[in-house]
DNA sequence: GTCTATAAAGAGATAGAC
DNA sequence: GTCTATCTCTTTATAGAC
């Protein structure tokens, strides 16, 4: 797990490992507890533990602790970034793209909320050589999506009175953080939450002209 | 530092300390480090020695670590809450006061980042005790946005067909973690980016009509 | 692939002098 | 209010048997 994933066809052995019990489960665990805990704040003993293994085994599947975490953003951000690209390939205007790039994101964040979660709050903790390879996958992301605004811009489908970087911002806002109090055995489903955004962003909160 | 802060007299107390050089520094220096590192991720060596102290002089101001964080979240909900009560106050139409609640909120987390991000994802590092205390002062604020946005929902200024609840949820979401990304040497002022965050949640990122 | 045992370093916190 | 010195516990990681 020391090499950087890149996007070469080996990435998917980063992200599941090989089949056996615990090396399947390992991420997942990893990140919940990266998520409730944080990175620092999680030990290589409650990982174990919680993976019903001795600690020294856990060095059977990686190097070190921080593999978990590299592991886990690389994950993370290949998965939003596919999904994202995939939804605004099929969309046809540019207001189609924006719902679908909203849709996208958030059904991707929402599915996997520890893993994204912990992409998002605990890059810190890697090395500066993998933090570096992070931020560059983030940022590709985060370039995708500015593109999509300033598509949407140009077409007239999105106001230009504020800038392409602001309204992706704000919209990146708006997207990564419904992990903190999104619940998924709630009333609400990613689905429903996903269309409410887009209406909230696209159209705003104020009430229509009642005509 | 033991004691809940509550809103008594003495809470200023928490929030800086003994007039003396170290114990008005310690807060602010705290909160940059946990910001930086996370709260586990911030040993009581990286804290002396930034503070230019012996690591044994820090338990003359302090009981123990833990104490910093929470008072660094006592002092920025105060913060928060108070700036936006003080805005909200002042104006005179529905509208008018969800565009002060914006104003207050931004001005607030922007002008001291390190506190808000700490208070907002440290906040799991609290003894139950205390971490309870600080999400009763959370909630607090938090229904007080949701009153803004219900009493703009009635009044006609809100949209009704989104519910209050997730309207209150996409601000709170624009609003909180601009702190991720807002740049105090930029171009953007706190001021400017609260103006152009209110027109976006308020009339939205659709181009308006061109009538 | 998992185990017992242990190394080696780093952590939070305290005692008591000045 | 700060210091030196130290205690005690926990941490990550490794060695080597099974």
């Amino acid at each position: 797990m020391r090499r950087p994933a890149g996007r070469s066809n080996d990435s998917k052995h980063v992200v599941a490992g090989p089949r056996s019990p615990v090396a399947s489960r390992l991420l997942g665990i990893a990140a919940q507890l990266f998520w409730r805990n944080g990175y620092a704040g999680t030990t290589t003993r409650a990982l174990s533990e919680t993976l019903g293994v001795k600690r020294a085994s856990l060095y059977h599947h990686i190097e070190k602790k921080e593999d978990l975490l590299y592991a886990i953003c690389v994950n993370a951000l290949q998965n939003i970034l596919s999904r994202a690209r995939a939804g605004v390939t099929g969309a046809e205007s540019s207001r189609d793209r924006v719902e679908a790039l909203i849709h996208g994101h958030l059904t991707a964040v929402l599915q996997d909320k520890s893993q994204h979660a912990t992409m998002l709050t605990e890059l810190r903790a890697l090395s500066s050589d993998r933090r570096q390879q992070i931020v560059a996958m983030r940022d590709e992301y985060e370039n995708f999506v500015e593109g999509v605004v300033q598509e949407g811009q140009a077409s007239g489908a999105l106001r230009d009175d504020l800038s392409t970087k602001l309204l992706t911002l704000g919209l990146l806002d708006l997207l990564n953080w419904a992990i903190f109090w999104f619940d998924e055995d709630g009333e609400l489903d990613a689905k429903s939450l996903a269309s409410a955004f887009a209406s909230l962003f696209l159209d705003g909160a104020k009430a229509p002209p009642t005509a």
